[in-house]
DNA sequence: ACCTGAACACCGTTCAAGT
DNA sequence: ACCTGAACACCGTTCAAGT
């Protein structure tokens, strides 16, 4: 990549994680451009689709969370580590408003520049959920796509401006069908 | 209302119903007046905004709804008035995609059109549920607020495509949160 | 009273012309 | 190689002109 790319590269990737955060998911790409002082053009082509876009946004940390998974540690209480896993994946869906509903789309969708994360993240979600099945602590007729949906279901309410207030009661509601090791479930 | 007034309004409503219903509630206002053979301006002054257009496509649904909970018969089962009338909610609620985010946002926007049902179903469902507590059969620690909060989360899971073959599966999940009178849960 | 076409400021897509 | 302005077909909003 020439260095000029490169620092409209950047520069799109940063004005979009601005404006995203502010406007979600649908924000204007005409918005995001001028912000970065590009022409529309050439976000469009460093950045073919707004998935595309998203996807550089959100890579990271969804990379992050699906390595956690695949590394979990083995001595740690599976239900445990099952929620904390959830706990972050929760976050980091609810992080730009409408990135939900894109992850689901996607996620059935193998054209989607977000559906290599999601299917890896699903996969991760899986062994943790398959390890507290085992254990007792997690209920048994779940697999890893309830898992995936019961998930963003949860972000999906943490999205909801208007239900702001109760955010936390609302995903220890949600964690509750997942886990059951005796001790009432929380998220802080 | 003149004659010819009368028959665009029902027209646009009819045409709205055709649209919404392949393209969802993000549908094209100017779509939906092309079909309904009528000038874009005259269906912006029967309906002023989208949300005027949806309430009377959804109006009659909700207001049954509303009514049933406010006229539910004492002699039934708490849990099992509870759980129809959930069912039913979801139904409605996932009947057009995205009707449910409308109406997680209008239900404390007091300007929406949607405020009204909405408030009036959240009221409803909250006597159901207050009913189901004391007989011991539902979550304790929940409000009317969390369960139109819960059952909107489960009407969104309904209406995303990719999880179609899941739904009612999904559903149940979700009824499990709130309902607890010893047999297993079931939407079918 | 009610309807409508047209102007307006937006949007994402596409491409020929520029460096 | 990479960038960009402009044309295009859309969108919802607004309003003057028509019956």
């Amino acid at each position: 990549m020439r260095a000029d790319a490169k620092r409209n590269y950047d520069r799109v990737v940063a004005s979009a994680g601005d404006v995203v955060a502010e406007q979600g998911a649908d924000a204007s790409m005409r918005d995001i451009a001028r912000r970065a002082d590009v022409g529309l053009a050439t976000l469009l082509r460093h950045f073919p689709t707004r998935e595309a876009l998203l996807e550089a946004l959100l890579r990271r940390r969804f990379d992050a969370l699906a390595e956690r998974a695949e590394s979990a540690d083995p001595a740690q209480l599976p239900a445990e580590t099952l929620k904390d896993w959830l706990r972050e994946f929760v976050v980091g869906a609810a992080t730009y408003r409408g990135v939900v509903e894109l992850m689901t789309a996607a996620i059935d969708e193998p054209g989607s520049a977000l559906h290599a994360s999601c299917t890896r993240m699903r996969a991760g979600g899986a062994a943790l959920l398959a390890r507290a099945q085992e254990a007792g602590v997690a209920r048994a007729d779940i697999d890893g796509t309830d898992l995936f949906a019961l998930a963003s279901a949860t972000a999906w309410l943490r999205s909801q401006p208007a239900l702001d207030s109760r955010a936390d009661h609302l995903s220890t509601l949600m964690m509750s069908i997942i886990i059951d090791d005796g001790a009432p479930a929380t998220v802080d």
